[in-house]
DNA sequence: TTAGAATGGTTCACATCATGAACTTTTGGA
DNA sequence: TCCAAAAGTTCATGATGTGAACCATTCTAA
């Protein structure tokens, strides 16, 4: 009984993802000159907003990234004097990073950016269209995260 | 009489999108994989699926990188047999790139990745809920373009 | 209990993506 | 005709990321 993908929706649905990404990226690149940190470490630096404490190995699993790369991540955090570190009591061969109370400011003003931003988009919709939207999204994702699963 | 937007829809909208974006991102790294090409190099051959001829500065723009990447991404397509290039007759400055036959058919393949990957994300709702979410995602992009103009 | 495997991190070499400045050649306008 | 603007290239620099080699430390199994 249901109809095939048509070659217009398809069309349409690659140009409207293909919007949608750019706008994402843009935002990522903008918030990044915003606030002065490169879009790598400002990506590890949101992660400290979930956990007080993070370890080099979780930030690699939470950033999808290799551990080599997160050292030097976090070396450029160090630096600036956004997190340190502190020796792991359990385990000397880690050590634990935190937010100093600069990082923790940043992080403050950098989340109430993003929600800014989200925000915006949000409010200008009408609350009955912002319901369906979020639920068509929904089963966007899932398809989505589904399809990538498929990938590897 | 619309409410505003609450906190539980602003959390919901951030995490949904920022699903999206790593798929997308997932996508283009498998992509680059599977064709053996560069992201870049990956990106500027499809520009070629819409115009027979581009030159440097076109797909500086479309690609919306400096020129002078546009040099070293094109070198890479044309040391790899994808394009060649043509001496603009009007004007000995610019040369003009075109598709090789290697090129068209890597295009094809390509093109035949995307179009299946995001047929298969749409397949898997019923044909009514394509048509709301095609109708949602270009409201949301609409909506994302306009905060993105005011980002500059 | 102690040798060896596994784990957490660092360093280094390498590849890709991207910018900006300096430069060459050609074009086009005052 | 001369000079500014435009198209490309080259080069220096920096960000993002991987993978291999290497140290410590910790865990495990004979």
């Amino acid at each position: 009984m249901d109809k095939p993908v048509n070659e217009n929706q398809l069309d349409q649905f690659k140009s409207l993802i293909a919007k949608l990404f750019q706008c994402c990226q843009a935002r990522m690149q903008y918030q990044s000159e915003k606030f002065g940190l490169p879009e790598a470490e400002l990506r590890c630096l949101i992660l400290f907003g979930q956990e007080r404490y993070l370890t080099s190995k979780g930030i690699a699993i939470k950033m999808n990234v290799v551990k080599s790369r997160v050292t030097k991540v976090v070396q450029g955090l160090v630096k600036r004097g956004l997190i340190h570190r502190v020796p792991d009591p359990k385990d000397s061969r880690v050590s634990l990073l935190a937010l100093t109370a600069d990082g923790q400011r940043k992080i403050d003003k950098i989340n109430q950016f993003i929600d800014s931003i989200h925000w915006e988009v949000l409010s200008r919709m009408a609350q009955e269209q912002r319901r369906t939207l979020l639920q068509n999204l929904d089963i966007l994702s899932a398809s989505m995260e589904a399809v990538k699963e498929l990938m590897v």
